[in-house]
DNA sequence: ATTTAGCACTCAGTCCTTTAGAGTGCTAAC
DNA sequence: GTTAGCACTCTAAAGGACTGAGTGCTAAAT
């Protein structure tokens, strides 16, 4: 479809669009050194590439810039070999080197580290609840009719939540309670807590407890809001700085749209597996019809825990962002796959 | 030292400014119907106004701006008789109302209604750590060298750290350490915890643990990281409709500080009880050179817990902002108050 | 049949100038 | 002390001229 000699002049032109954030000229490609034809030639070429939707220009007689159809060709075609610099791969070497013991507080530094390198914005879908699984269950009385319950998955993550206890449910039924839930729930996916408990344990706990109705509702109420993943951020404002975000409205939509981690969720939760690269429109959110998203995945024991992901705007430097999160990704997957194992074989 | 014609003019002039964001000029002033003189007279009366550093001109035939001063002198001496409409003061009770059983809830849920009333972004810090006293402490094991510390507040809040366990350190002594400090540590409150451990227990615990050293090293860094504030916030980007945040720049420099919890905890971190507004450069830190900050604080039987804000432009609703600020904070006194007897006399 | 030089044309951006309007300060009269 | 009146100031908006980067097309060169 396309001859060699457009494949390269688009990324040329790609690749200066992202250094320069300008439209790009047919005079500026044929200065470069390995352009060894005319500005008239590659006039016409452009022309070309415009017809087939891969450029446009902003108005009638300005340079190109890149579609997103061009964009898109760009990422699966013509992303030259990666390359990390030794300092990108220290920086971020260091960060694991660390060994931190608390899963949050390495993936809290690595949204931190990302958006760093990059100047972008990184988001860091933490590990999803639906493969950590339930190491024990507290509950420890405040007041005569609150409690707080605490629940410990084997990842280290701890929940808890204030939880009323209806004046007719005795200290010693929810002893009770607590005892056979250690013994029935201890295991089952955070995710499948409320559904495993409902199924499993209503006979259970029917022969046990007196006032069943009570403290069913009770239980129900405890499980009510199944936690949605907690989703981090790192360098939140960087967006401010790309020139395409000097329009107010659009930067406080966007942030707007930032601060919904509900709706961040579904956005990074990945499609298929490796690394993802979504371009404007790609994204169905209205805020995104201006940046790109790459997404990389990372697991545990080939599992896959959550996703990590950089925000640019579409014209984002998709090789080294790749790269960056690619490294990182294997990285995550490695040190929380170490960890998993230290609890699993124990 | 003013008259009272002066103050009237310069309270007119104030509230016109806080309306439209406009410089006000004489004529705009004398076009009012309860406004008896001329546009001269009061031209004459802006020009000393002036002169005493209470308003100011954008450039030498502008209307008038009201200076810090200006904003200083009105919000000390011409805010009218504050008033509430009853639709805010139903928004704020039906927030209570609810009866939520988590403070962490409630507080989140107190910065989204504040914002939203006000469309100012709305700061809360949450009760003060130091006044809140330990009520137990759990250790759940989660592999051969780690181990997760559970610490329950006797308001509910809960803390939780994973923790490295020396392999010279038994399980037996944990628990034994463990049960030790649930007798000593009871009711001390969370922000000495460190201090009294250090004091109180160090003989206690060389008694009873073999390891007494790395036991010891193992607690330091278990309360090496004394938990700060934390800080809630509502309606992060709401600063951005304000016309004198067109600016990308300042806009950027100001989100950036917002993100900055610990800043953020010394700039509300009021000092003195009441409501408190600070104005411009009252605020020291230069991403709020052009923001007034308006604190009031919240107790529980007298004692200061913490601290709620509006973050809004110099041209600020004082008068509304400072009502509904004090109304929400006297609400949240009061339901966290009840709540706080109820743990007290169980 | 490509490629290229050359040229006419287009348009955004900058710089000036003009104009309108809002506002001031001052003076002289009330 | 107050006010009408007027000259003056300054911004903001509107228009015009000019520049420069860029295009598309044509005709000549390869």
């Amino acid at each position: 479809m396309l001859t060699e000699r457009q494949l390269f002049i688009l990324q040329l032109l790609i690749n200066d669009y992202i250094q320069t954030a300008e439209p790009v000229g047919s005079r500026t490609i044929s200065k470069r050194e390995d352009v060894t034809f005319s500005s008239a030639t590659i006039r016409n070429e452009l022309a070309d590439l415009e017809e087939m939707g891969y450029i446009e220009k902003t108005h009638s007689s300005s340079g190109r810039v890149p579609s997103e159809k061009g964009y898109r060709f760009y990422v699966d075609h013509l992303l030259s070999p990666p390359v990390l610099s030794k300092k990108d791969v220290n920086n971020i070497h260091s960060l694991f080197a660390e060994r931190m013991v608390e899963v949050e507080k390495v993936i809290q530094q690595s949204a931190g580290i990302l958006s760093e390198l990059t100047q972008y914005t990184s988001i860091i879908l933490g590990p999803e609840v639906f493969e950590t699984r339930l190491r024990q269950i507290q509950i420890i009385p405040l007041s005569k009719d609150t409690a707080v319950v605490i629940l410990v998955a084997d990842s280290g993550h701890v929940e808890n939540r204030t939880m009323k206890i209806p004046p007719s449910v005795s200290m010693s039924d929810i002893e009770k309670v607590v005892n056979i839930m250690n013994e029935r729930l201890k295991d089952v996916p955070l995710i499948s807590l409320k559904s495993t408990m409902m199924k499993e344990m209503a006979t259970v706990l029917k022969k046990h407890i007196e006032n069943y109705n009570q403290v069913n509702t009770m239980l129900e109420s405890l499980f009510l809001y199944t936690n949605a993943e907690k989703v981090y951020y790192g360098g939140k404002t960087n967006i401010l700085t790309q020139p395409e975000f000097k329009d107010i409205d659009k930067v406080r939509l966007l942030l707007n749209t930032l601060e919904q981690d509900e709706v961040m969720y579904n956005v990074l939760r990945p499609e298929k597996n490796g690394i993802e690269v979504k371009i404007g429109q790609e994204n169905d959110l209205e805020a995104m019809q201006h940046c790109s998203i790459v997404t990389a995945d990372y697991f545990i024991e080939g599992k896959r825990m959550g996703s990590i992901a950089l925000l640019g705007p579409t014209r984002m430097e998709y090789q080294r962002s790749m790269s960056i999160l690619g490294f990182l990704a294997n990285d995550l997957t490695k040190t929380l796959t170490d960890r998993y194992q230290s609890f699993k074989h124990w």
